[in-house]
DNA sequence: ATGTTTGCAAATAGTTTGCATCCAG
DNA sequence: CTGGATGCAAACTATTTGCAAACAT
């Protein structure tokens, strides 16, 4: 069920992944990618943006965005798909699956081999090259649940 | 394979659902669902203005994004899923399933019924309450994958 | 040294709001 | 008639861009 690595490790790929990019290994860099990667909510580039700043207090929001726009073209991140209308960034890129909470928009994690073995449609794998998938549920979490009683 | 029903069908439930919401009639409401339902390419708020303003001419774009927000919230669109960042609406509201080209932006439609039967987590059912679920293919679709060769 | 990265500030784009007028029921 | 709907314009929010100064290598 745990999918989330040790820091050590996810450190060490960074720090490979940016080499073999040319991104050099900036304060700021290491930090929002820390962030990211120990959060597990699924942020967008201004929450990511105000804990960097508690360690960081003049990076700048544009810094963050730009270097989470970055990590997604290098494959260190991943955008969320969503309904709204923000950005929202993924730090784990393993395969997984999301359930979106309808009513305070938290997205808990869902880790399942039997869900990775999605059939591919026939149809679909002649005309369309499919590079990957994901299911979304959407419903109500236990927290707000609990609240609607 | 098809799933997209008579635009007379979808009229008339789009006349109930009004009714049945309080909604009035009005010729911009109805030109939009016509809009909305003819389009099998999810739409931006913008895309539907601009065809709707073929027809009414004097349309603003406010009424056409307040629309259809309120065609969302009384089940008679959705909002797509996506990475995007503008909004794209979908007037299928049946179950089916996305794919997403990666180059041109393009979303397929996908209807398979073996798709539907996902099977929900146990885990999941008993915390989480889940309402629906659907999955989400990336990668390059046809005409992309024929143009870069 | 030098090419990348950063912080700042201004620009952009999509979306939302307030309000007076208009119109469907 | 009358409350909901519309069109307009301004406000708002997230995101993006240009550029000079600062920094990693």
């Amino acid at each position: 069920m745990k999918k989330r690595r040790a820091l050590e490790t996810n450190l060490a790929e960074f720090y490979h992944t940016c080499k073999k990019n040319n991104l050099k290994l900036t304060p700021q860099r290491v930090q929002i990618f820390k962030e990211l990667i120990e959060s597990n909510e699924h942020p967008t580039a201004n929450k990511i943006y105000r804990r960097v700043k508690k360690k960081i207090p003049n990076v700048s929001f544009d810094t963050v965005n730009r270097t989470l726009l970055k990590f997604v073209e290098i494959g260190l991140a991943k955008i969320v798909e969503g309904k709204e209308d923000f950005r929202r960034y993924d730090g784990v890129v393993a395969r997984h699956h999301h359930f979106y909470c309808i009513k305070c928009h938290r997205i808990i994690d869902i880790y399942d081999q039997r869900l990775d073995d999605i059939n591919i449609p026939k149809v679909l794998d002649e005309r369309l090259v499919v590079i990957d998938s994901k299911i979304i549920f959407d419903g109500i979490c236990d927290k707000c649940k609990k609240n609607s009683f």
